[in-house]
DNA sequence: GCTTTACTTCGATGGGTATCGAATCATGCC
DNA sequence: GGCATGATTCGATACCCATCGAAGTAAAGC
């Protein structure tokens, strides 16, 4: 009579080598086996096998190419609840003393699946809002005529994002900043062509981003 | 270095039983702790371990009645995350074979913590969409001039609702559906003038509720 | 006052599972 | 073909924690 269906799920994120995993791919890029492994601190047999909990549940999708397994996140639901379960944990004291040099970076822009999160990630929606090119209403977001124009003129193909069944403009509840930064197929728009154009530029490791002064410039004049 | 925070909150919806208490809070009510022992069906030592562990960890709220205990979910956030941990797991094909009696009525129609959802949840927001009583744009739920007439004729106070700090309009993943229904302030409160008008009633237990004809014609005929 | 009900604390038991070492399979490179 | 690397399977170990019984607090009713 039960649910134990959310148990079932919640008990794959509830193990810190598994969370961890998660957490490490949550920049949306597919690593290996051996690279979570590493990101994890555990053996190669234990990361393994948690490695195909998680795809066997469906939490993550795999991909071998040549002698290498690539994990990735599955969709955009498990990421989300990966992130609003971060933003309820850094609601509490949490057991953790919170602190840390690359915390700091961490807090201050970093990806999120693929858009940008952060104080970054918060300040560009603030600003997109400001500047009247995104509207917020009863708690929506929606992309108003200026809008559209300021994303052509930014070089981002609406018609195709249109297209794609992902919705244009939502919102994210940021686990750093405990507001909403924008995401959807606009946010990961943005994103990417603020990684062309240099303004941020992706670590080695880690969800954290390197912002350029230009970067840094662009968001606040917004 | 890594984020164990996130497998902290996790483990927490990971048991059994606490995972089935946390899904008997999701109609919004407050139950004691006996209620929610029975409930999971383990011993009321065992629900209190259970029960402290989720208060001190911010995830139910507890007010002491008397010699009663009443626990509810604290807010929205763990709301969400559990509805959508349920919406993740029936998307696999489940271990326990998804089968029941009160299930079927638990997919017609269910509080989803304060409001509507169910195939009946799906189908008030798909009419009030067609109906032109809500827009979507975007992925993003707003409301027109003709919904906020469609309000006020049917008895919701607009004004108090905007002025609380919740989001009015907003999707929420429907686990058994796999669709959005109407969450929000707007979306409470719909609920709760179905519930006094009669259209729907509560049972003494479960989320399921009981659709009255009137209840039915009401969502078709948006 | 005593009794009943509601809930918690304590201690002991048991089951589930994360972990690793050794061995095995698979792929690529030389 | 043979060696090195990436990844998995298997088996054994150890640890965490859910569970309950018994005893202890708290509140309500009589």
């Amino acid at each position: 009579m039960p649910q134990p269906d959310l148990a079932n799920i919640a008990a794959l994120l509830a193990d810190p080598s598994r969370a961890t995993m998660l957490a490490a791919l949550m920049d949306g890029r597919a690593l290996t086996a051996t690279e979570l492994a590493a990101t994890a601190q555990v053996s190669a047999p234990t990361a393994s096998s948690h490695l195909a909990r998680l795809t066997t549940s469906g939490l993550l999708t795999m991909i071998k190419q040549g002698r290498h397994r690539y994990f990735r996140i599955a969709n955009e639901a498990v990421a989300h609840v990966a992130e609003t379960l971060m933003a309820i944990a850094a609601g509490h004291p949490s057991p953790a003393p919170r602190t840390g040099p690359s915390d700091k970076a961490l807090r201050r822009a970093r990806v999120c699946y693929d858009h940008l999160a952060g104080e970054l990630g918060v300040q560009l929606l603030n600003g997109l809002l400001a500047a009247g090119y995104l509207s917020e209403r009863d708690g929506a977001l929606t992309l108003p005529p200026a809008g559209e124009r300021w994303c052509i003129e930014f070089g981002i193909d609406l018609a195709t994002l249109r297209h794609s069944r992902r919705p244009l403009c939502r919102g994210c509840l940021d686990w750093s900043e405990r507001r909403t930064h924008l995401s959807g197929a606009l946010g990961a728009a943005i994103l990417e062509r603020m990684l062309t154009r240099g303004w941020v530029r992706r670590q080695s490791q880690g969800r954290a981003l390197v912002v350029s002064p230009a970067g840094v410039r662009f968001v606040q004049q917004l």
